[in-house]
DNA sequence: CGGAATCCAAGAAGATACTG
DNA sequence: CAGTATCTTCTTGGATTCCG
């Protein structure tokens, strides 16, 4: 696992950094999560939380429950790639103003 | 001008990661740049630059002569996003050696 | 409700040829 | 040498359906 493939297969897909955020915001339910995402399918989202999960970004709990619950929450190490994202958003909204 | 476009439009396609490296070790000339990558299509490294520039990652400077000679340079914004890249190589380093 | 499977449309990338 | 255009191939994302 080489690390450009954060890049390529987790931050740089369509999605991928809002959902990291929501979920850091604390919303941790699939059902929440299409709804705040507004636009994701749920097959899709299916796929990047699977994948988040694949890379230790996220942390799946599954309550064995009728009807069934799981929730995702971000790992230390997510909590960390998400402050340095943050970083980047905060470099690029200086980086803006300044141009032209 | 988003700044998820960053990520998914920049950041998270195939070669940047390594393309914006290259630059900033000092390879700026396309035609070097396609050999340094090994595995880039001229046409996909054309593409790449055109979209770091149109980013503000990468200066452009065009010398009129013949043959034609063309130089990338990262500017201070790319410098520091990549500054920001390499943090999260190093924070993902850590967290593998940490794994299971 | 969460998730996997299927099928289809859209976009990304590789190969090649061509221009200034 | 740098860059564009065209064509083809592969990957990604969207819509729907079904199962536990």
């Amino acid at each position: 696992m080489d690390t450009t493939d954060i890049f390529e297969k987790c931050l740089g897909c369509r999605y991928m950094v809002a959902l990291m955020r929501r979920i850091g915001e604390g919303i941790q339910r699939p059902g929440q999560l299409e709804r705040a995402l507004e636009d994701i399918s749920a097959k899709v989202l299916s796929e990047r939380l699977k994948r988040l999960v694949e890379y230790r970004i996220v942390e799946r709990t599954n309550f064995p429950e009728i009807p069934p619950r799981v929730e995702y929450r971000l790992t230390p190490f997510g909590q960390r790639l998400l402050a340095i994202v943050d970083e980047v958003e905060q470099l690029h909204a200086i980086a803006s103003q300044q141009a032209d």
